[in-house]
DNA sequence: CTGTTAGCGCATTCAG
DNA sequence: CTGAATGCGCTAACAG
């Protein structure tokens, strides 16, 4: 009864947890993957989705891409051990060999992460869109000669936004120096060198698109340190809109996604997997994105 | 055998875990809990401490002061259910009444959290010192105007930070006007508008103290926002030295605490915990601090 | 040293 | 509808 339990438990009674899932077969656990928790932009999502787990009465697990030595097999191991009912990955990475392995039945979402198998559900925003939506936006300002900055070639963020990104340039007939990319990791260090390159091309682009906030901040950091004014002498967009890019010292003009909206959106479609028996087909949820205008985009600086 | 049992999941078989831990009566998982993971002191701890702990074999649960409703009884029956084998609370709270109920021995770590009933083992930074270290780098550049911005009053580290402050400027002799005090939470919000108000109140401090590095941006973005020059006009000083705090925007000057060492030595008290079977007797750890300058302390506005 | 058995603490079954 | 027995999948203790 559950009553009884309940009541057993309050007056100080609990069962063993284990034994429980040995013989319900279920772990009450779901783990969370993320790519590199110091990157401001998982945080935000791992906060809702472990909140909707706790109030669905799973506990979450965290796994680190990065430093969980040998995460596949690992990952593996706790699906086959029965320590985990479900699956997040909260990371772009394309080439984690990872899905593979769930693909029969095993309740996995994607999120921020595109799935070209369209094995398991995913959760995403609409990346190529965003990607057109930052060449629109730059070209209309006047910019012709713009700089991309992007994340790991292996992430399907990456792919996209510049796929769009390239899209648009072209329908508007505006020419791409491939010499204006580089890739380089998703973090500000890595945004903050390639911004310094890309500011003492010459000539030097009169506007950047960051493939995502972090990487946005440390492009504008570079020009803070390179004194170049922005927006005066160079534009610089972002992707997610991540709560820095509000602040003060940034107001970054950026492409929002709605990242609450999209954790949350995960966390249902597993928890529907996780209390659902029947088998339900992988599903894809694409999000809308739109365009933030805050203080870093400007017209060109006047054209010789 | 091990080495069986080695050739045996290599080659697909995986134990239960549930069942192992069942027998065993090892869940090999610890829980950390953390206040609020959106804010970016937090992940450059977690991380340290889940790579520790992935190393050493175990699992890292993670509980959320904030969002996991009742944490206090879902903790204890975590521990009753043998779903973890020992806790981290990185939190300084000191009003979380969770402590009290692991005293039987259960392993628990405190990590930036003072510990005022050593009944577990502590890693703390010098906090009293590091509140010192302020007082004195400010009045020696010749301020004695000086507000504090603290986080939650029931929090170890901004009790202790604003004891050693005071005490410093008590003994240079230097008044400090109880006007200039203010308590929000540890954000960067809580920062930003606390700094608004210092800002305006007439006559404005000439140097403000943030009990730590995200309520010190805040600062800094409140000064920005109203135009007021830093170090020029207003000094700002910080503290832990978490990485945002040397990017180019903001060039905080800080005391830094050795945050990657302190967790570190957090997970390798409890694993030791862990892996002894004697009882070990409640330690301290007590980081030293050091003052990092960079470009937000400078002498008071020319003085009349 | 290898193979067999008992039992960890539950939820679920079956009998009463 | 209530109560005792079964077994989930392992590891540890035991016997051969």
């Amino acid at each position: 009864m559950a009553l009884v339990l309940d009541a057993a438990e309050r007056k100080g009674y609990t069962p063993n947890l284990a034994a429980r899932s040995l013989i319900t077969r279920k772990s009450t656990t779901v783990a969370i993957v993320v790519a590199n928790i110091t990157n401001p932009f998982y945080p935000q999502l791992i906060e809702i989705l472990h909140n909707e787990f706790a109030l669905a009465g799973y506990r979450t697990i965290l796994l680190n891409e990065k430093t969980d030595a040998h995460l596949e097999s690992y990952v593996t191991d706790l699906v086959r051990g029965a320590a985990i009912d479900g699956l997040v990955y909260v990371s772009a990475l394309l080439d984690t060999p990872l899905i593979g392995n769930h693909d029969g039945g095993f309740p996995v979402v994607l999120l921020n992460r595109s799935n070209e198998r369209a094995t398991v559900d995913t959760v995403v925003s609409d990346n190529r869109a965003g990607g057109r939506l930052v060449a629109e936006t730059l070209v209309n300002s006047g910019h012709h000669r713009i700089a991309v900055v992007l994340g790991p070639k292996n992430t399907s963020t990456a792919r996209d936004r510049e796929a769009g990104f390239l899209d648009q340039l072209h329908a508007m007939d505006v020419p791409f120096d491939t010499e204006l990319k580089r890739a380089g990791q998703y973090s500000h260090e890595s945004g903050f060198e390639l911004g310094i390159e890309l500011l003492r091309t010459s000539p030097p682009p009169t506007a950047i698109f960051a493939a995502n906030d972090v990487l946005a901040l440390g492009v504008l950091d570079a020009a803070r340190r390179l004194q170049i004014a922005v927006p005066e002498d160079v534009s610089v967009i972002g992707f997610d809109d991540i709560d820095m890019a509000a602040w003060e010292a940034f107001r970054l003009t950026t492409v929002r996604q709605s990242l609450a909206d999209m954790a949350r959106a995960a966390a249902k479609l597993l928890l529907e997997r996780l209390t659902s028996k029947d088998k339900i087909p992988a599903r894809t949820l694409i999000f809308p994105i739109e365009l933030v205008s805050r203080s870093t985009v400007g017209p060109p600086p006047a054209s010789r």
